[in-house]
DNA sequence: GTTTAAGTACGAAAATAATCGTACTATTTT
DNA sequence: AAAATAGTACGATTATTTTCGTACTTAAAC
């Protein structure tokens, strides 16, 4: 699937949370944090179910919408391309930026640290 | 600055890398993985040198470009808006994600460690 | 000293993304 | 049942990004 733009990824971020949504509940969303006409907001989400990133559920009058990939692999596709184009490769130092920047909690740093420990194991 | 554009951080990358560059090199490289004219990455670099991206030697006829912003800077604030937009501010899971993907070495994952202990460190 | 090659400049087209107005339809309120 | 409200559809416009052709200039090769 391609990659979705930035007010794609807008409303499939709010997806994900609600599972499933109506325009209007997406575009009540979005309009806390950016000026925005409803019929914006419904013609994106149009444009997204005809690209197949949103099923439709025409049941009733209202549509709800959810999506179609799942977050975890957006957010690896994402990264991978992130992580070609602007961290040579180097996953390392995009998790050092990351966490260096929004620091994680004492509880975060024990999830990481499992993980790291995961991954030597394997990597054996 | 301006968030770069995807084109724009592939010519950044290659200038990070180089340290600066003429266009010829620029475009040599580029078109090792995408098809594209040598006018198109022209234009390109004369469009950020014209936005202020990009600082331009014109001492010889073959000018060459170097990038404005380090790539730090630029990493700091993609990592930024891909936390805020696909991770739901989750910085660990944006590094785990990261780090699953492109399994680091066994000198990487000292590097990391190293680096979340000094996280705890200053979080007390 | 011509011709060829390698540059820059730049307008304009093509492609992509985002926005919105208007028309139309169905439901709810009065 | 009329009016107001809440929906969808969709064409058209605007904005942004990317691409490229053409003109012009300078340096190198013949």
């Amino acid at each position: 699937m391609s990659k979705p733009t930035e007010s794609e990824l807008e409303i499939l971020s709010i997806l994900w949370e609600l599972k499933d949504a109506s325009v209007r509940q997406i575009h009540e969303r979005l309009a806390e944090t950016k000026e925005t006409g409803y019929t914006t907001t419904l013609k994106m989400m149009q444009l997204m179910h005809a690209k197949g990133m949103l099923l439709r559920d025409e049941e009733n009058r209202t549509h709800r919408y959810r999506p179609v990939v799942q977050q975890g692999e957006t957010q690896k596709s994402l990264v991978k391309n992130l992580l070609s184009i602007a961290f040579g490769g180097s996953s390392t130092s995009l998790a050092m930026q990351a966490l260096g920047q929004e620091k994680p909690s004492k509880e975060e740093l024990k999830e990481i640290r499992a993980f790291l420990d995961q991954l030597e194991k394997e990597n054996r």
